[in-house]
DNA sequence: CCAGCAAACTTGGCACTGTCAAGATTACGG
DNA sequence: CCGTAATCTTGACAGTGCCAAGTTTGCTGG
C-alpha cells in the first residue's frame, strides 16, 4: 500500500505523488505520536520534504487531517463490506455484521478512527468529507431499514430513525469504549469470540 | 462555585488556593479554544497568573488535564445520582436515568467528556484519576445487576458483564454521537422528548 | 525547439508553545 | 524573629504552525 516502492522519483524536487505520501506519513505518525505528538513538521519530515511542502497540497494542518479523516471512511466503509460479505445475508444478520465491521476496524485502526468520530481538528464542512461521512451513514439507513422491513408491518420515518440512533450508537459506543481501553471483559477475548459477543450486544439494539 | 468570590486574595504573591483556581480557569480554557487550541500558558494567563506557575502544582500540561478529568468524572457521577433521584425506583428506571444523565452530562460539557473518554492527554494511570473512574463503573455495573435480578434467575458474571457492555455501549455511543453532532434526528429534539426517546433506547440494551 | 509561465518545493523568519533552571517573595514553625 | 521550604516569577531554549519570498521544475503555446 504505502508507496515506498519508488525510491526513483523520491530524490527529484518534484516529488510526483507527494499528496499521497504525506497521508501515508500523516497516518504513520499519528499511530506512532498519538494526537498530542502530532507535527506537520514531523510528517512533512517523514516524506523526505521540507517544512512547508504540505501546506501547498492541503492548505494547513486540518486540512492534513481532514483529508486523512476522508480517507478513514473509505477504508471505514470497506471494513464493513468486508465483514457482511462474510456473513449470512438475512437483513439481521448483515446489520450486526456491518456493526462488527465498525467496531473491528476502530480497533484497526484507533488514531483514524478518533480522528474521524472524536476530534475537532479536521474540518467537517469540508465537501469532500461531508460526502464520504454521510455515505456510510446512509448504508447503515438502509441495512436498519432492511431489518425493520422483515418485521412485517412497516414503521414510520420517526420510529425508523430511533432505530437507526440505536443500532448506531450500539456500534460507535462498543468501538470507542474498546478503543480507550475501558471494556477490558470484551477487549482481552480472542478475536473470533470477541465478534459473536459483539454480533449478540449490536442485535439487541433493534427488537 | 468558581472562586472568583475571592479578589482579596488574588492580588498577593502566594494565591491562596491556585490549584482550583488553575482547574475553574482550564476548563474555560479547554471550552472556549477546545482540545487543539488549548494552551498551558493560556489558562495560566486566565489565572492572572506566570506561565510557570501551573508546573508547580500539576508538573506538567498533562497533569493538569488528568486532575481535571477526575473533576471531571465526580460531576459525572453527580449527573447520574441527579437524574435517578427523579425516576422511579424500579431497577430497570434506574438504569435507565443512569443513562439519561450519562448522555446529559455529555452534552452540558462535551469538552469535559472528550477529555474523560477520547483523549490520550490525561494519564489514565494516575491514582486518583483511575480510582473516581472506577468507582463511576461500579455504580453501572451495580444498577445492571439490578436489572437482571429483578428477572429472577439470577445471571452468571460472564453473561452479567455482556448485559453491562451493552448497556455502556449504548450510553456512551449516544453521547459521544451527539457531542460530535452526528445524531441531529435526536439532538435538534426538545430537552424533556429527547430524554424519553433516549431512556426507550437505552432499555433495549438489557431484553 | 524553446521561451516563459505556473506549479511544486525550499528557505527563512515570526509569534507562540511546553518545559527547564534560577531567582524573588512569602508563609510559618523553631 | 529568623531561616527554611513552599510558592510564584523571570528568562531561556527547542520545537511548533504558518506566512512571505526565493528556487527549481514541468509544461504549454508559439
Amino acid at each position: 500500500m504505502k508507496a515506498k516502492s519508488t525510491p526513483a522519483h523520491e530524490r527529484s524536487y518534484h516529488h510526483g505523488n507527494l499528496f499521497s505520501a504525506l497521508l501515508d506519513a500523516a497516518e504513520d505518525e499519528l499511530i506512532e505520536r498519538g494526537m498530542e505528538g502530532f507535527s506537520l513538521r514531523g510528517v512533512a519530515k517523514r516524506a523526505g520534504v521540507s517544512h512547508a511542502a504540505p501546506a501547498h497540497h492541503f492548505g494547513d494542518a486540518n486540512g492534513l487531517l481532514t483529508a486523512l479523516a476522508a480517507r478513514g471512511f473509505e477504508q471505514f466503509i470497506q471494513r464493513q463490506r468486508d465483514f457482511r460479505l462474510r456473513a449470512p445475508t438475512d437483513a439481521r444478520a448483515q446489520l450486526a455484521a456491518s456493526g462488527v465491521g465498525y467496531v473491528v476496524f476502530a480497533l484497526e485502526k484507533p488514531a483514524i478512527f478518533r480522528l474521524m468520530f472524536s476530534s475537532d481538528r479536521p474540518d467537517f464542512d469540508d465537501p469532500d468529507l461531508q460526502r464520504i461521512a454521510e455515505s456510510a451513514f446512509e448504508e447503515l439507513v438502509e441495512h436498519v431499514r432492511g431489518v425493520t422491513e422483515d418485521q412485517g408491518s412497516p414503521k414510520k420515518d420517526g420510529a425508523m430513525m430511533l432505530d437507526v440512533a440505536a443500532a448506531w450508537a450500539v456500534a460507535h459506543g462498543l468501538a470507542d469504549l474498546l478503543v480507550a481501553g475501558r471494556l477490558n471483559t470484551l477487549g482481552s477475548l480472542a478475536p473470533r469470540t470477541r465478534d459473536r459477543r459483539l454480533a449478540a450486544i449490536i442485535a439487541r439494539a433493534i427488537p
